[in-house]
DNA sequence: ACCATATGAGACATCAATGTCTCACCCGAA
DNA sequence: TTCGGGTGAGACATTGATGTCTCATATGGT
């Protein structure tokens, strides 16, 4: 039975490409099939016989972008603690989809009449829910709606993904920036 | 001597046909020529006469935006007041063309390998020389970058634009949201 | 009324990316 | 070694947008 077994080399085979895919995308989202191949070190073939088309390579991206989202808010443990500190390790744990997740972002721009994935409906839920918590508890002021805060949290990390990239800020700071501007603004304060 | 009236209406009808394609790449960046074209209400060869290409249009959009936030940071008077004063003026003046930005912010990430309009430079100095200013003067933390704050104000605009775009935000929400969350964060302040 | 100019409509070639197909080749398994 | 499936390379048609052209028409100034 050699299908298992190419079936689990094409699985793994399938994932190299789609971060391959990723990484480039992030960079030039409107790069070819021919460069994505290329960029994977497979042939435009290849690619071609593991997603149908450039379509289902997006699709395939978006659920990627996904499920590390999903698996970065179940890391993050966003009901434990206060929720300043949920907020913090969210923005910790999904540092590393950062890239793909701004490719998404701006190509979500893209989707205009069809509908969205209902999975970002999910992931907007749970954070918008760390935020109410944080409203509720007193943590966090009302005047700014969980929706917005949800939007700018998606809205600074592509800024930061971006901004990394063009070496206008350093790596390191990435989560330090986001999460402080986005916590604790850009004014002085006098308590902690 | 027609040419002078002519050359007049020229520039009305170019600037009527620019912010057509302002509003209508802001929803939809990929629209063709010839949806360009008919929402301003001309046909397609009309706009090529007006506009050499996609290109050309594209850098002309760009050129409009710049000039719209230069008008704006004019407007803002960024040098007077407090700073926080000076970016509440700031917000408040770029609002009008956040759409158009936000177009251009994305339609940037596609600016690969060629260099960037010059105008961008000048605008990022004059945004950051207003955080530096409230660095200077104890009014802004210091542990977040002018060039940060400057990129996040960008990211913010685009993200409140599309919100706004996409009804996830009221219209009428745009300057609160980004002003307070830019400059106090999501944090409840014990002081005013 | 006359003329010049701008416009709209459409035909047409071009170009780039895509999707499909074939065929030779390699490499692992029997 | 032999066989079979996966692969790379490339040819090919297709599609969608673009850029260019022509010509009939409308419009505005003389």
């Amino acid at each position: 039975m050699s299908h298992m077994v190419y079936g689990c080399l094409m699985a793994i085979d399938r994932d190299h490409v789609l971060r391959s895919a990723a990484a480039l995308l992030t960079r030039k989202s409107t790069a070819t099939m021919d460069e994505v191949a290329k960029a994977a070190g497979i042939s435009r073939a290849t690619l071609h016989r593991q997603f149908a088309g450039r379509d289902a390579l997006v699709r395939a991206l978006e659920d990627l972008g996904i499920r590390e989202c999903e698996a970065a808010l179940d890391a993050a443990r966003l009901d434990e603690d206060t929720a300043r500190e949920a907020v913090r390790r969210l923005v910790a744990e999904i540092e590393s989809a950062a890239g793909l997740l701004a490719f998404l972002y701006s190509e979500n721009q893209l989707f205009e009449g069809e509908e969205r994935h209902e999975g970002w409906a999910r992931l907007d839920a749970r954070i918008a829910a760390v935020f109410r918590r944080g409203q509720e508890s007193g943590e966090f002021r009302i005047d700014l709606t969980p929706a917005w805060l949800t939007e700018a949290l998606y809205g600074l990390i592509a800024s930061g993904a971006w901004a990394v990239a063009e070496g206008r800020v350093a790596a390191n700071d990435f989560h330090h920036m986001i999460v402080e501007l986005l916590l604790g603004g850009a004014l002085r304060r006098e308590e902690s």
